[in-house]
DNA sequence: TCTGGGGTCCTAGGACCC
DNA sequence: TCTGGGGTCCTAGGACCC
């Protein structure tokens, strides 16, 4: 028995780095990379807030998820460009097809990280060694760079390819821990969010060391199982696999923050019904059917709210799950005006398996017949082929959301 | 004039049953 | 004719990740 060598692979400001190599291949004459760039939303439609930074921005101060025009306070001729996600896919596309070569064992974590288990593809050769060969070998045919973590468990990985960035390949081994993992700040270890930091602030605790060394039990006290958790991911401890395989969601959901503030029904339920499309027909693409139905709002106060209810049976059928969507709303809506908009469709089941009751069962599949039919109209001649007459003239778009398709599961877990 | 959009997991508290 | 108590199911909210 050996311990297996696990990489953690990461692509460096990955929405600008893509955005900045296009331009380069397009005849572009500047490298986004070099200049105080970001990749922000439309301000005009309130999607204005920076997804990605190039490190010179990152050196005037600029945070990922902050307002625009607060980074542009910070930086008058900050260059600001829109996303373009289908660009996105696509190098991340490649990039997974450039590591798959390397092991088979790949999980995608999200669209710029995965981990590789190499244990099996190694060889004698020293695993920094054939890191740094990935490295250069994304460099040199993808044109973008990333940072590579190497350790015995996918935790250890992720917190090497984090050390320092970008274009780095680092290693926390056990034996590096103490010198490598322990001195950081609390706060940069995996699972550590902006209310987990000052928490464990006011235990005195500041550094992952401090965390290693503090006793379990008084964690627990104050975390419940989360403080067990992460315990053990301050001391380097995590046994959980590669997963190349992917894993069945356990929620589809849409939402969207609107580019006005509404306060009427009709309205309101136009958005819900762009969602549930959008939501709905990615549940039956999936071969999927919803047990839980869930509608989500913020005010605009920034407050948030959500309503849930279990169904009597689960459906993936656009018009049952929109009533329900409506019957959900109109029961916690009290008429205050909101900004977002999201529904979600949870406690999923294989739609092979499950049998309608034979009561409705006829009714039913002509509503199934006609989702399907009108999903294979808009694969064929695209979403806007098919529009449901409610929304001409609505100057909202008969669907929304799923910008970035389906993608394999991202996991707050390793 | 505020802060996107996609997920996962955990917990508290109420309803309900025995 | 009252306030015991355990278990399960359900919902809302909150934490985290990218």
């Amino acid at each position: 028995m050996g311990n297996r060598i696990i990489m953690h692979i990461d692509v460096n400001s990955a929405y600008l780095s893509w955005e900045a190599v296009w331009r380069l291949q397009h005849g572009g004459e500047i490298d986004l990379r070099e200049i105080p760039s970001v990749i922000g939303g439309h301000e005009e439609s309130r999607h204005g807030i920076v997804l990605a930074k190039s490190i010179p921005a990152k050196k005037i101060g600029i945070q990922t998820g902050e307002v625009l025009w607060q980074a542009r306070s910070k930086c008058p001729d900050l260059t600001v460009i829109h996303p373009n996600y289908e660009l996105y896919m696509q190098c991340s596309e490649a990039l997974m097809e450039l590591l798959r070569r390397y092991s088979p064992l790949l999980e995608r974590y999200s669209v710029d990280e995965c981990f590789l288990d190499v244990t099996g593809s190694l060889g004698k050769r020293p695993p920094v060694d054939l890191a740094l060969e990935i490295s250069r070998r994304v460099r040199e045919e993808l044109g973008f760079t990333v940072n590579i973590g190497i350790s015995y468990n996918k935790l250890l990985a992720k917190m090497a390819s984090e050390l320092e960035k970008p274009n780095k390949v680092h290693t926390i081994f056990p034996r590096e821990i103490p010198e490598k993992l322990w001195p950081l700040p609390v706060k940069e270890l995996f699972m550590v969010g902006r209310r987990t930091g000052p928490k464990l602030h006011r235990l005195n605790i500041f550094t992952i060391g401090q965390l290693a060394k503090a006793d379990p039990r008084f964690l627990t006290e104050h975390f419940k199982s989360f403080g067990k958790m992460l315990w053990r991911y301050a001391n380097g401890i995590d046994d959980s696999p590669v997963n190349p395989w992917g894993t069945v969601p356990k929620g589809i959901g849409n939402s969207l923050t609107t580019p006005y503030d509404v306060d009427n029904k009709r309205e309101a339920f136009l958005f819900l019904l762009s969602l549930t499309e959008t939501a709905a027909s990615r549940l039956r693409r999936a071969g999927l059917m919803a047990r839980v139905v869930s509608v989500s709002i913020r005010r605009k106060d920034l407050s948030f709210s959500s309503h849930q209810r279990r169904l009597f049976s689960p459906t993936n059928i656009t018009e049952v799950l929109f009533k329900n969507i409506k019957t959900l709303f109109l029961e916690f809506w009290g008429k205050e005006p909101l900004r977002h908009f999201g529904v979600a469709f949870s406690e999923l089941c294989n739609d092979q398996f499950y049998q309608v009751s034979v009561f409705d069962e006829e009714r039913l599949s002509r509503k199934k017949a006609l989702d399907l039919s009108i999903d294979g109209i808009r694969g064929r001649y695209g979403n806007t082929s098919l529009v449901r007459g409610s929304f001409i003239n609505s100057g909202i778009p008969p669907l929304s959301g799923g910008i970035m398709e389906d993608y394999p599961a991202m996991r707050s877990q390793l």
